[in-house]
DNA sequence: TTGACTTGCGACCGATCGGTCGCTATAATG
DNA sequence: CATTATAGCGACCGATCGGTCGCAAGTCAA
């Protein structure tokens, strides 16, 4: 019961320094939403502090798992409407996979009070898509997919429209929908103006 | 010395709950940063929330006054140079502006707790240079100095990743100058890639 | 000059914060 | 079976929070 008590704690750290920040969130309500005394609580954790820095390491292991690692990069679509069923069922599941939304959420409102946010934060919102779109591009110019050009420009130049886009779900997330037609319409524009002129 | 202490109490609001968030912030030391007593605070504001509620009214005036007007709209560029002038002017002055850049991390703080806060997020970071840079873009079609293609679409596609390059230099002020020239290289690359053939 | 109003101050208040302590029930270990 | 470590609990602690109160100094109109 220990290691799951003590992940419990952290997915409803996770919950509540999402939504109130982590000065805006107290152990109590925290612990009572686990049904748990806030003493026991500090069975896992030594303090607040630390449940805060665990929860960092874990976004940051998971981060480097997920987006880290060579192996991780997105097979380089054959066609152009490729791309763009790649890049929709993406958005689809960083969109509404709950984990994910609230890790960005916890990011975005705790970059300017800890460093480590701070830097996970740029790799998230900038450039941790680009990097992953940079190869998928340079493999599409490769292929005839795509006008010659600087693929790490394209890849910026492709993802940050999206991803601005996809925190507006996570602001808004009753625009989601909109957002994500958004995107496909933002797609669609994107590989008709860089696409090469055949097929 | 009634009216002035109330706009520095503001500007001290704005300083601290920019940095550390409504709920980080305490009023002994955003009033002792100001060499005020805490209680003479409460004669110009009754309560803290009042103090937000206060700052939120003068964010949206402001906005609304310097973007959020039609007669405010940037003039057309006469040439594709003008364009990336005009975008690293407006570039060069949001981002050393101290009172904007507050403003905007104090939104990206807060985007998650409070409604009006949320909507004027959306204003900066994503409707409103976009809605701005709309009518540039059709008169520049205009005047063949761009492609024909959907305004609305080419000046989001414009301003997303311009919007977040800003956003790194909020979140990673010592990388602002290279944020500036990678805004730079992009819009030269977007005048390229959107750009009719001759001239 | 006087009386009302404004603006400042420090002492104080109740509530809430993060964190500790002693106790108990349970489960694993010998 | 006895022992020990684990994980839960409520009571409690000092510090800090937002906010109040009574008072004093300055200002200004009558």
């Amino acid at each position: 019961m220990a290691k799951d008590t003590k992940a419990r704690i952290l997915g409803a750290a996770l919950e509540m320094f999402s939504q109130y920040g982590y000065a805006g969130t107290n152990i109590r309500e925290l612990t009572a939403s686990l049904g748990l005394g806030k003493s026991s609580m500090y069975r896992h954790f030594e303090s607040k502090e630390e449940i805060w820095n665990a929860l960092l390491d874990e976004m940051i292991a998971y981060y480097a798992a997920r987006f880290g690692s060579a192996e991780r990069l997105p097979p380089v679509p054959d066609t152009r409407e490729g791309l763009i069923d790649m890049t929709l069922r993406m958005v689809d599941f960083t969109v509404h996979d709950a984990r994910i939304v609230m890790t960005r959420k916890l990011l975005t409102i705790e970059q300017f009070r800890d460093d480590r946010a701070r830097s996970l934060a740029t790799k998230h919102f900038l450039t941790g898509l680009a990097e992953m779109f940079t190869p998928v591009f340079a493999g599409m110019m490769d292929r005839g997919l795509l006008r010659r050009d600087d693929p790490a420009m394209l890849a910026f130049a492709y993802t940050a429209p999206i991803s601005a886009l996809i925190r507006l779900c996570d602001r808004e997330p009753e625009k989601t929908d909109d957002a994500v037609r958004r995107i496909e319409a933002f797609s669609r524009h994107f590989v008709r103006v860089y696409g090469t002129e055949r097929d």
